[in-house]
DNA sequence: TTTAGCACTCAACGAGAATGAATGCTAAGG
DNA sequence: CCTTAGCATTCATTCTCGTTGAGTGCTAAA
């Protein structure tokens, strides 16, 4: 389809924006691209689109530069959809690799667009809450210590590692371990505190210091309770032109990532691939893409890509899109594998 | 020990210096500190210390600013080595919980480091390489897949999920794993690699489809002999005056903090309160402080703050040696309780 | 040996002036 | 009616240049 001429200098303006970082006046896309149209059409047009609100000036007499609302209307209707290559090649190589588990493809995949795009990114996992224990097993070690490992129905290990308590014999610990393994075998990740009041009773039957075993389950616990947030690349962020003179607002950024903020931010956008643009609150400059990716087992991650508003959102958009949607076809084929061996045995 | 004027110069200049980050002149020393002298005496002195290549001028009629040298003079013979009583309740509060294993008290106390600081923190852990693999074991999900949990005796625990070979049995993927337990257990970790030959015949004999195991062991094990470093409190470094408008410094800084040369320099660092100042090479303005460890069972790991070159050497290095040495005392109380037990029994 | 005094240096600050990229508007041309 | 050339206008940016003031080194007196 071809474009307006409106919607075309539009887009030229938000790319050469994208690019320079600097207001773009008429003269400038004159110069730069190949225009059938003289500077003051440019002109007349752009204050079209000013009116419609989807360009702005920073002052009087300076060029113009994108709105939100401009950006939005790039990313919806005027954006080039190209996928980088090496984005491509580069995750052919993950996914050709065998012996790695779901959250680590994800992991490497993520780490690729970071990569690729220049731009932090953020790696939800999918809800620990609705995951069970699968198994629990106590190894002793040296130094009058054991590490008790916990595994959930999806893979997700955690571990914790104490010192014994005196006076506990090797066997009896054992027995322990297995009666408490019946018991929260099974047990969803988010009932996990509650039932440890159950599991009390065994602890001091058969531990006199019961406690310290104990508290190491409990704080176990705690952490899968936790939300898997991954963060990749946030130093790619450095790269950005607006943020090298002002080391203010990149602090102001830098601390946002890490906040729970952010993980409201992205667990917030719904939608597939969902854009947000110059946050209403803070951070005018920061904005998050967001794409939901269906694991296998009906569980539900997601991957967002954090950035300065003015990123290249083609890019960044095309390469999200292209890899959760590999992503899922990967995994499509992984779980249709399985379900065919299984109707062949 | 009274100081003599020159030195008192001295460390009024360093001290005034890593406060502000302004040149220090004769007149602000006399304004800042009430000193027996004139401001003229204190030029003199200065003329003196520059000579002796402990001061630097930016320029001609400028203040001085401590050189390299300088630095050293003033941490070695003239710092107060008063430690922030914060940092002792802190400590205290981790040191007296329980259920916590031995790199756990480390890293909290790395994190307190670096909180009270305002340093970048890193931790560089016992070399892996000589522990011993204690067990190996493999736990069935769902969606055909496995996990494979790997325990050092020191209570490293490294874990890789992984998706099952088509046609396995239960049983058989157990016996072959308690074959390959009794193979592996107590084998160092260096010697992990080298020793996957051994079993490669046995995992043959068991499943048909081997290669996945076998990748999914390798990587486990790639992991097990990466260095363990753990860096905290990276973001502590944006509050720091010099390179909050400065953000290239900034970034090259911090593409430091993650390449490996970080490791060397921390590694390198000799003596048990090793000092680097104005390194030679390329970061002139970034001061490496680290100090030995010596944790249970003969292993040692390494606590370093990195930061500007300006940094606040009395508060960093008091800090460093006090956590260091609460922590080796805390050590060896627990391992001096195993022993008298052990005796008891 | 210390210090007061003085000439000197030079980064930093600020007020204009010059620059130039951009605008909006008007009027002529297709 | 749409397009464009032309022009006055705006305003951030850059530059110049004089002023300021913190600082120095040196000298001579106490």
């Amino acid at each position: 389809m071809e474009l307006s001429r409106r919607d075309l200098i539009l887009k030229h303006i938000v790319e050469h924006f994208i690019k320079t970082a600097l207001p773009v006046g008429s003269q400038t896309l004159i110069q730069n691209y190949e225009l059938s149209f003289s500077s003051a059409t440019i002109r007349n047009e752009m204050l079209a689109l000013e009116n419609a609100g989807l360009l702005e000036k920073t002052h009087t007499s300076s060029g113009r530069i994108p709105s939100s609302k401009g950006y939005q209307y790039y990313v919806s209707h005027l954006r080039n959809k190209s996928v980088d290559e090496r984005i491509k090649q580069q995750l052919q190589v993950i996914l050709s690799q065998k012996a790695q588990s779901v959250t680590e493809i994800i992991q490497k995949s993520s780490e690729i667009l970071s990569n690729m795009t220049k731009l932090a990114s953020v790696v939800l996992g999918p809800n620990a809450q609705q995951e069970k224990l699968m198994s629990i097993q106590v190894t002793p070690l040296e130094n009058n210590s054991a590490t008790v490992v916990f595994i959930t129905d999806s893979g997700y290990v955690e571990n914790k590692t104490f010192v014994l308590p005196k006076n506990i014999e090797k066997d009896s610990l054992a027995d322990c371990m297995s009666l408490i393994n019946k018991r929260l075998r099974g047990t969803p990740v988010s009932e996990l505190s509650a039932k440890m009041e159950a599991i009390k009773p065994i602890l001091e039957d058969y531990i006199a210091e019961h406690d310290v075993v104990y508290q190491a389950f409990t704080q176990a616990f705690l952490n899968f309770a936790g939300e898997r947030l991954k963060l990749y690349g946030k130093d790619s962020l450095f790269n950005q032109p607006e943020f090298a003179h002002d080391g203010d607002k990149l602090r102001k950024i830098l601390t946002l990532l890490e906040s729970p903020k952010l993980l409201n931010h992205v667990s917030k956008t719904s939608g597939n691939v969902a854009i947000n643009i110059g946050d209403q609150d803070q951070n005018h400059d920061l904005s998050i893409i967001s794409s939901k990716l269906k694991m296998p087992g009906e569980k539900e991650s997601r991957i967002a890509l954090v950035g300065p508003t003015r990123m290249d959102y083609d890019r960044a958009l095309s390469a999200l899109e292209y890899v959760t949607e590999m992503l899922e076809k990967y995994f499509e084929k992984i779980t249709n594998k399985t379900k065919m061996e299984g109707k062949g045995k």
